[in-house]
DNA sequence: AAATTGTACTACGCGATGTAGTGAAATACT
DNA sequence: AGTATTTCACTACATCGCGTAGTACAATTT
């Protein structure tokens, strides 16, 4: 018999972990990203000046992250007169978007029929009435593509 | 008195840029669960000896490993002899279709419109024939539903 | 010239993960 | 009984991403 192991409990969960894009980005990046997506150029020191609203952070933290954001191809920077101006790559709805197709893609290997499946699924068990507007979305679709 | 042991929260981001389950899990950890989703009730032994076949690795380094899966709740495990049998305590397909339904709700809040839209969207652009196929899915569901 | 502003470079802490050694306990072999 | 093997628990260290920030130095303002 072996001598006592204690039990470790134990608990993953995707879904509890992170919200938003702080599911891909971290917190002070996700941080950024959002401000800056509200307002587009921007420099280190309106970031830094709107950060240092809420929290103590030094400027050049602000600094080394969106350096980090710009390296990751996130952001684009543009000399201005001394300073850089920050511009994202891509605004929030295409790197949610790309984020989830990408995901999709890679976890269930394209769109095939298990991702459709699982799709209406999910959809299906959240709220049913939404599988209506699933099919008007994609008669819409179809309605495009056929002119 | 259980083992108290503070539910660990996932901090890890989502790697894009990585593939498949790589962009959750890291690499070993995917290794592992790839064989261990080909062949259920595995122990660290069995593991390790597929392992080693395609490279060098130590017995410690793939317990170790497995040991901290099932810490994360991804392997449950049960004695065995002297041995752990360990067991995924989803499959393959549950796993992905968590991950996915994780990352679509965290990345666009639930699903409202813009999800149902952005599904739709990227399942036209890759092929529309498979609007077909998703409108009958959705149809069978509501069948389903109906009681 | 002195102060300010902004950048580049460097560094440290921490958690996740890959890696593996050590020591103890159970089991098998001689 | 004595030794070798198997397996586990524990510990440790390296690396990497991210949050954090200090320092040095150049450009600009005062």
């Amino acid at each position: 018999m072996v001598a006592k192991r204690k039990n470790r409990v134990r608990r993953v969960n995707l879904r509890t972990s992170r919200k938003g894009i702080r599911q891909v980005l971290g917190d002070l990046e996700a941080d950024i990203m959002e401000l800056i997506w509200k307002d587009s150029p921007a420099s280190v020191r309106e970031i830094h000046e709107n950060l240092a609203q809420e929290r103590t952070i030094a400027y050049t933290t602000v600094m080394t992250v969106m350096g980090r954001l710009a390296e990751k191809g996130m952001l684009s920077r543009e000399q201005h007169g001394r300073a850089y101006l920050y511009v994202p790559t891509q605004n929030r709805e295409q790197f949610c978007s790309e984020a989830i197709s990408t995901v999709m893609e890679g976890l269930l290997g394209g769109f095939g029929e298990p991702v459709l499946s699982h799709f209406v699924d999910t959809v299906d068990s959240e709220d049913s009435a939404k599988l209506d507007e699933l099919i008007r979305l994609i008669e819409k679709k179809k309605e495009e593509a056929r002119p």
